[in-house]
DNA sequence: ACAATTTAATAGGGATCCCTATTTTAATGG
DNA sequence: CCATTAAAATAGGGATCCCTATTAAATTGT
């Protein structure tokens, strides 16, 4: 019997690379070492089992993401890090390019459109969570109160989906973070250097 | 027989909205309203028809946006229309939410490498245009000379990407331009305002 | 060790994939 | 008006899609 995350965590580097579309159940089945009623009889259907990959590969880095957005660091260096640790994420040598959520099921078929609407109730959610917490900083003061928090969200969460495009394309990691360090001179107050960002540091900041 | 464009036109839309993987040659047959025959006496193959369809799709709005770009307007003021129309494209009413190029085949299956290839090298494209317009810049003294303009373009593909994935997912024309205002701000020299961006207009802008 | 039950493998059904050989229809030329 | 060429429609080939009914193997209980 084939164990259950095992089989999931195969099934997300597929679905990953692929997408929903370009992955087919010969492909999941083959690389599980399973035969196909195997795949039914565990997790129901091809839908079923993308809906368990991307909750499965989400829970593994939820954790560490929320604990890095959640401190008690200064917001702005908060959220440095959290988008540094996508950029990681992004660019990870042994697993596919991109994230599984940002780029997946953009464009697709009439017949998945339940899975579209599935990966961008993801992307909507990452989005509200930075929104909440820009609230937060709002209410204790660390932003203006007049900060537009929503289109903040959305404006760091195009980034994330843009480093994930470009590293689908094969952008590398540290050009990913000198892309981040731009995205951050946006932040409400910040005041960018007008001399290039070649000189920033990315692996050993210290708070 | 079948006018060229118009099944261009057909194609490009229908490739447009379910992406290359998402669309069948019976899809777009039907849609043209011809036979398969004549689909491949016309346009060679489905991925070679893919690769007509955006250029045709390309080269529509390529000398709008073009001519926005290279005008002799301030630099971040050619900018900002040349989002702006991006964003007008990204959110036409009757047409597929997004841009067909940004966020088409990120995961695509190991068959389709080759159409992968041509869209990243099309957002490439797009992204050296907007560089050699900031080198250009420079060269004028109109940024700074350390500016690092790879980057600066790459960060504002990121916008162009960012945009894109969220129309997809239902984001409107003005909350868009909101998100262009924001990324503005971290224009090289400009100091952004720490109090939000809901105030500012976007139909009326003089310069 | 034999029977009962559970697990895995095979085989395949019905639909659709991209593409094309063949036939039918239409247009053109003498 | 008939013969020739060109266009469109039908029909289908070989592969693959997602999924499952059925058969074969392994495990369990007594």
């Amino acid at each position: 019997m084939l164990d259950r995350d095992v089989g999931l965590d195969i099934a997300a580097r597929l679905f990953w690379e692929r997408g929903y579309e370009g992955t087919s159940t010969a492909d999941l089945t083959k690389a599980m070492g399973i035969n196909p009623p195997t795949l039914y009889s565990t997790f129901g259907s091809k839908e079923e089992l993308y809906r368990q990959a991307l909750d499965f590969s989400i829970a593994r880095e939820n954790s560490r993401r929320s604990e890095i957005l959640q401190s008690n660091l200064p917001l702005y260096e908060a959220l440095s890090l959290y988008l540094y640790d996508i950029a990681d994420g992004d660019t990870q040598p042994d697993k596919p390019p991109g994230c599984m959520v940002s780029t997946a099921a953009l464009q697709h078929a009439e017949e998945n459109t339940s899975v579209a609407r599935m990966t961008a109730a993801l992307r909507e959610a990452s989005i509200q969570t930075l929104k909440a917490r820009f609230d937060r900083a709002v209410g204790e003061g660390e932003l203006p109160t007049a900060t537009d928090t929503d289109t903040l969200a959305r404006f760091y969460g195009a980034i994330i989906q843009g480093m994930s495009a470009q590293a689908c394309d094969g952008a590398c990691n540290a050009l990913l973070k000198r892309l981040i360090d731009i995205a951050l001179t946006a932040w409400p107050g910040k005041r960018q250097t007008s001399t290039g960002n070649s000189d920033k540091r990315h692996l050993d900041q210290s708070f």
